[in-house]
DNA sequence: TTGCACACCATTGTATACAATGGTGTGCAA
DNA sequence: TTGCACACCATTGTATACAATGGTGTGCAA
């Protein structure tokens, strides 16, 4: 079976295939995805239920946010990751914990320089993380909520200064998850995504076209 | 302008108008909504991606939730209830405050055995407060979890003695909200929150089929 | 009777014809 | 040149024909 499309579609989307304006025209994306109307439709929907394309006029083009929108979504995500840590530290298994080790072993040898690297396996460990809660209306909210940003967030993880700091505290979120501390976890979680939201404020001061 | 098909379903859905099993199949919505197939699987899609219906091998049915899921529900909701209290008392305007007042109102007036009308009135005073934080993500989040036990909330509000707890609490998180007291007004909302979890546990207890 | 293979057909999945609509460019008046 | 009315047509919306598929019942073997 092959890809479905939406599927592919997503990747498209969240990969900055299409330009921000660029209407998503039905006959583009049936040549595109090699598929009739019908399905191609079905994705477009669907995308658009998720947040990721919207309907301007009579087209559809990739969804944009304003940096009130990014903050406001930031501001809902320190909240769920919060308690999701807060969660994971009180449900995690010992498979959990093992597999987030794994992946913060592996996040400390990537080259601080590979950004796509350094946020593919940053998404990883956070979708672990959520995994650990085992709440599935967690989950989905926080992947719904991650979404909406994941073209936004390669940035922050590369500002100077900021890796290390990452990895610090993620140190510190599988101590305290490890120790059953979900108050501990639940703040370090908190303030992590609120480090991360500030140095996004900087750098829109410092060039707003970054978003 | 007709009301369109997926909002039609999506009420029919939440009125239990399907039985729990029975096959949501494509001809007799077509039959039932007077359209073609073409709008009625974008309906049937729509309401999957909220979580509504499900898939079960070919067919499309109602989605129920087992005891555990609903208790998951429940409790990220408390979380994000607790939030969107806390942040309405920082962002309410105004008018959003006098919306919630009049809502109130309405409520104090209720027959409390009227269980649709407690419902709907409940329903529109969390709605407005959700908006009362002005925050489309948090908003969003907030919907889509209530949608999801629409269908089990009823009964909570018409326990014996809930109705005055629930209006006295909605006093004090008014207060709290007035007062600008983020704190106060987030923990009256997670308290609140909480015991309707319980009260449908000891319902749940007393006789499992009220799910 | 029980278990299984298989064929039928109800149902969903896909492609496409036709209808509806809204965005855009043309041409005319001022 | 500017503003506007209007017609065209690109694009989306809807209906439906045809293809694919999986669930169910029938009949046969044991």
């Amino acid at each position: 079976m092959a890809t479905p499309i939406h599927q592919r579609l997503r990747e498209d989307v969240l990969a900055s295939v299409f330009a921000p304006d660029e209407p998503l025209t039905e006959a583009k994306l049936t040549e595109r995805y090699g598929a009739s109307r019908t399905p191609v439709r079905e994705a477009l929907q669907r995308l658009e239920q998720d947040g990721l394309v919207e309907r301007r006029g009579k087209a559809v083009v990739v969804r944009t946010h304003s940096a009130e929108e990014i903050i406001d979504i930031y501001e809902s995500r320190i909240i769920l990751e919060q308690a999701a840590a807060a969660k994971a530290a009180v449900k995690a298994t010992a498979l959990d914990r093992q597999l987030l080790m794994g992946l913060l072993t592996q996040m400390q040898q990537l080259d601080p320089g590979d950004g796509r690297a350094l946020a593919e396996t940053n998404r990883a460990f956070h979708a672990q993380l959520w995994r650990a809660t085992h709440s599935p209306s967690l989950i989905g909210l926080l992947e719904r909520l991650d979404q909406q940003v994941r073209r936004y967030t390669l940035t922050t993880l590369t500002y100077p200064g900021r890796w290390p700091v990452v990895l610090a505290d993620y140190v510190d979120l599988l101590a305290a998850i490890g120790d059953g501390d979900s108050a501990r976890a639940g703040e370090i979680a908190a303030r992590h995504m609120s480090d991360a939201l500030n140095i996004r404020l900087k750098m829109y001061a410092e060039d707003p076209r970054t978003l």
